[in-house]
DNA sequence: CAGAAATATTGACACTGTCAATATGGGTAA
DNA sequence: TTACCCATATTGACAGTGTCAATATTTCTG
C-alpha cells in the first residue's frame, strides 16, 4: 500500500510536495522546477504530471497545505480553555510564525498568478484561515459604527495588518533600531488603544 | 539623440522598460520573458543584456520605478498647503492607487528572490517611500510609551497596514459584503480612535 | 486470471536566460 | 576629415524548462 518502489512509487505525491516545499525555500520561487523536484525524489521528469497536472497544480498543492498549516498554527493552542484574548494573542503569534518559518511559500500564498485561483481545495483553507482571523477581531473595541460595519472593518483591518506585518518583516523591512525585536502584539494596541487607559 | 533607429535604437532602456510592466501586468510574472520583451520593442533577444545584466537586472530596474512612482502617488498634492491629517490621508490613499493601478508591479516590489535586492538605486527609493510614510504615522494617537517607542511602533503599524491592505484588496481578498467598499481611510480610524467619541 | 485503470518512463518540442563572438555606429581626439 | 575606441546591437549556441504524446509497468477489479 504505502511501498516506495521502482515504478509506482507509492506516495509520490506527498514526498514531491515535500521536495518541492524545500526546493522553494532554498532556492525562491525561481529557483523551483518541476525536473530538479523530480531528480530530487528519484522518478523521472514527467512523473509529476499525474499528480498536479502541472505547474500550476503543484504550486496550488503546495499553497493549499501552506494555508491547512498556517490554520493549525494559529490554532495551536485553542484547546486549552484560556480566555478570548489569550487566544487571539496565540493566532496572531503563530500566524506571523508561519510566514517567518516558510517566508517564500508564504510570498507564494498571495500570488495572484502561477496559482489556480478557483481550486477548491484551497478555496476552502482560505476561508477557514479568514475565519480564525475574523473571530480574532471580534472583540476590537471600536467605539462608533454598526455592528456589522464595526465587524467588516475589523475584519479587514486585523487581516491587513497580520499580512502586511509578516510579509514585511519576513522580507527584512523593518530593520531600524526602533522597529527591532517588535512583535506583532506591540503594534497590535493600535486596535485596542483604550486598553489601560 | 533620442532616435530610434536600425542599430543604436537611442532609448531602448525606457522602451523595454515599458514593454516589460505591460507584460508583467498583462501576462503576470510568470508570463515575462526577456524574449518576448524584445520582440516587442523590435530589437534581438540578447539586447537588454547591455542595459539590464540580466533578468534580475531588468525587474529591479522596473521596481525601482516602482517606488518612484509609489513615492509620487503618495505626494501628488502634497505642495498644497492642506493640513497634516489631509495630507497623510492622500499619501494613503495614493499608495493603495498605485497598487491598484499596478498590481504585479506591486507584488514584484515585495518580492525576496528575483531581484538584485543590494542595489543601490533600489535601497535609496525604498527608503524614500518609507520616508513619507513614517511622516504619516508622525501624530498617531498613541498613549503609552515613550516617544522612540511611539515612533517605531506606529512606523511598523501604519507601514504593514497599508501594505498588507493594498496587497490583500489587489488579491480579491475583501469581497465579503461587509468588506467591499471599505477604503484604507475606512479602517485607519483603528490608529485613531478618539477621534470622534 | 484477464482486462481496466492508475502510475511512471521515454522522447520530443518550443521556449527560456545566458554567454561568447561578431558586427555596427556614435563619439572623440589627432 | 580620419582613425580609433567604446557603447550598443546581433547572431549563434547551449543547457535548462514545462508540456505533451506515446509507451511501459504495476496495481486494482471483476
Amino acid at each position: 500500500m504505502a511501498a516506495a518502489r521502482n515504478y509506482h512509487h507509492g506516495n509520490l505525491k506527498e514526498v514531491f510536495l515535500k521536495a518541492a516545499r524545500d526546493l522553494l525555500e532554498r532556492d525562491g520561487l525561481g529557483g523551483l522546477s518541476l525536473r530538479k523536484c523530480a531528480e530530487q525524489v528519484g522518478v523521472s521528469h514527467a512523473a509529476p504530471k499525474n499528480h498536479f497536472g502541472n505547474m500550476a497544480g503543484l504550486l496550488t498543492a503546495m499553497v493549499t497545505t501552506g494555508y491547512a498549516e498556517l490554520a493549525m498554527m494559529m490554532t495551536a493552542d485553542a484547546n486549552t480553555n484560556a480566555d478570548r484574548k489569550r487566544r487571539r494573542d496565540q493566532a496572531l503569534l503563530g500566524y506571523v510564525n508561519f510566514a517567518q518559518a516558510n517566508p517564500a511559500l508564504y510570498d507564494l500564498m498571495f500570488s495572484r498568478d502561477r496559482l489556480v485561483q478557483d481550486d477548491p481545495d484551497l478555496l476552502q483553507q482560505i476561508r477557514a484561515c479568514f475565519v480564525i482571523l475574523a473571530d480574532c477581531s471580534a472583540e476590537l473595541g471600536w467605539h462608533h459604527g454598526s455592528l456589522e460595519d464595526k465587524a467588516g472593518k475589523g475584519q479587514v483591518a486585523i487581516w491587513s495588518l497580520v499580512h502586511g506585518y509578516a510579509q514585511l518583516v519576513t522580507a527584512g523591512r523593518f530593520k531600524k533600531d526602533n522597529m527591532k525585536g517588535l512583535s506583532i502584539l506591540d503594534i497590535l494596541p493600535i486596535i485596542e488603544p483604550d486598553d489601560q487607559n
